[in-house]
RNA sequence: CGGGGAGUAGCGCAGCCUGGUAGCGCAUCUGCUUUGGGAGCAGAGGGUCGCAAGUUCGAAUCUUGUCUCCCCGACCA
């Protein structure tokens, strides 16, 4: 018996559920010990809980600033679209029609029961159909608004819920109620609606990388894969710590469908009637749970700080006695010195938590939460002019211990600001580092492709294919092939390397590259 | 929407088969001790057992319906 060797410390995780055990566990235990959302009793829709809507309204207000840095106005359309509205275009409908709430009464009776039920008597002439995307209505308007050529380009953006009667819900991912952004701009002619497309399509690459540090592929969208009515739709694609991909943002060229459907019609310089080219993209509370699967980890959420609703937390560690009075003092100078400061562009956000109860305590659920950085300040810091600092992206020691730094209040202030930047760019840094690692090149047959996303590999990631943009029935095969692998076509990266060789599918020569993946 | 599983205290669960009026761990509250890193001991509070009907003297437990959640599938800008 050896009393020398000792069990390595186990870390002891502040989630009882690995990624590594169960994802989709994982995911779930995240979103609720991180505070993020609740059920709500109602099918497919959330409550979002502060934490949750702080990182929205961070997003909100980052994203709308670029918007409007574009020269695109918010506005605000109804939540109630008339069925006749909808019903004119016919990809669009069928698209749709499949997930509607619908609206068909306007007054409640006693059922006799003890309960209330629809007044038959008060059935509405037209039922209304609960917006599940705004085209139809906001293209009306435009069809009002839009004269001549000096109208155009015509761009308008709202903030807004949108209702689609979804099957299978999850968590941000997937709900029957989300928060969107929705852009909406018409154009002269088919180039300047294609450079908006591409344009709103960039300022979404940029924010996933640059303020979600999450790292996303920005290309085209397969056929089959279009938003309904679209002539081409683009995305961004986010690969997931499950190595599944997950679509976080879309911008889609409309060509003039849906102007023709609405009547956007504008007299050119030379006097002609010419339909409007429309275009349309959003991003929603779904990339939140782009979030989530990309930083989070074995101890809940990881907020990049561009996003932190806080991003330093200070903990007192109060002892309910006469030395609190010196400590909280202490603490709210701090708090004071680092709000004159900026990081990231932007003024620190820093919250002071005195409430009650025992710091630790406090600590892990700000752990769960994933504030960046929590600052544990006790008597003795106070006295010495000192803090106690944890990032959240590297919280354990070697030794399985918290991994709190000690050093003088003003080195720490000295340098926050720094800190706070470099978790920002070591989030992105890692997750860039784990989604390039699980891109497989170089499958040049659709059995390696078989092969490669076996039962047995968990979290295989994506692969790039040579492709020779099959149409019709050739594309509806691959995509038959694909589905029985539970395999999808994300996109073509716009930045790919021009294709040589084969494509696995026609095999006839490649003409760009995509990437197939599963997906959220 | 099809197949499967589940809903009992804030969280995680036992009890259900074989009906008898609800329990455990963590969390919470109080007290004492402890005090620089997820404290210990003692005590306490908290639940119309998802909801609704039915069977029964009696239902968390049996039956039916319904709502919600999870997993698989279909579907999914």
């Amino acid at each position: 018996m050896n009393q020398k060797t000792q069990k390595p410390a186990q870390i002891r995780h502040a989630l009882t559920v690995k990624r590594e055990d169960d994802f989709a566990a994982w995911y779930q235990q995240v979103v609720s010990e991180g505070e993020m959302a609740e059920e709500s009793g109602v099918r497919g829709c959330m409550v979002i809980k502060p934490w949750g809507y702080g990182i929205w309204e961070r997003i909100q207000k980052i994203m709308d600033a670029a918007i409007k840095e574009a020269g695109v106005d918010n506005c605000y359309f109804p939540l109630f679209i008339p069925l006749s509205y909808f019903a004119k275009e016919a990809d669009h409908v069928e698209g749709f029609a499949k997930e509607m709430a619908v609206v068909t009464h306007h007054r409640l009776i006693a059922d006799g029961k003890g309960g209330l039920m629809p007044d038959p008597e008060a059935r509405l002439e037209e039922p209304l159909i609960v917006r599940p995307t705004s085209e139809t209505v906001i293209g009306a308007a435009m069809a009002r608004w839009v004269q001549s050529w000096r109208d155009l380009p015509l761009m308008v953006n709202q903030w807004a819920n949108v209702v689609r009667w979804e099957m299978r819900t999850r968590m941000f991912l997937r709900t029957s109620e989300f928060l969107w952004q929705e852009g909406h701009t018409a154009h002269a002619d088919r180039d300047d609606a294609m450079k908006e497309t591409l344009r709103a399509l960039e300022m979404y690459r940029s924010f996933a990388e640059n303020v979600l540090a999450m790292p996303v592929v920005a290309g085209e969208k397969p056929e089959n894969e279009r938003f309904p009515g679209a002539v081409a739709t683009y995305s961004i694609e986010a690969m997931m710590q499950d190595g599944k991909a997950l679509q976080a943002g879309t911008s889609h060229y409309l060509g003039t469908g849906f102007a023709e459907a609405a009547g956007i019609r504008y007299q050119s310089k030379e006097g002609a009637q010419e339909l409007a080219h429309t275009t349309s993209w959003g991003v929603s509370t779904r990339m939140i749970g782009g979030v989530i699967m990309t930083h989070g980890d074995d101890d809940g959420l990881r907020v990049p700080p561009a996003i932190a609703p806080h991003q330093i937390i200070i903990l007192p560690m109060l002892r309910e006695d006469d030395g609190d009075e010196a400590l909280l003092a202490y603490c709210e100078e701090i708090r004071r010195e680092l709000l004159k400061l900026s990081a990231l562009g932007e003024p620190i956000r820093v919250l002071l938590d005195k409430r009650p109860g025992k710091a630790t305590q406090k600590r892990w659920a700000w752990v769960k939460k994933g504030a960046p950085i929590i600052l544990e300040i006790g008597g003795r810091d106070a006295a010495g002019g000192m803090v106690s600092a944890l990032r959240r992206d590297r919280i354990w020691r070697e030794d399985a211990k918290t991994n709190f730094v000690g050093q003088s209040r003003e080195e720490f202030v000295a340098g926050v600001a720094a800190l706070l930047e470099d978790i920002q760019a070591s989030l992105h840094r890692e997750a860039t580092e784990k989604r390039d690692a699980n891109i497989t090149r170089g499958l040049t047959t659709l059995d390696q492709v078989a092969e490669f996303f076996a039962e047995d590999k968990r979290y295989p990631g994506w692969v790039e294919l040579n492709w020779s943009r099959p149409t019709g029935d050739a594309l509806e095969k691959v995509v038959e092939q694909l589905k029985a692998l539970k395999l999808t076509i994300r996109n073509t990266a716009l930045d790919a390397a021009p294709a040589e060789g084969l494509c696995p599918f026609t095999g006839e020569a490649a003409v760009e590259r995509i990437y197939v993946a599963r997906a959220y």
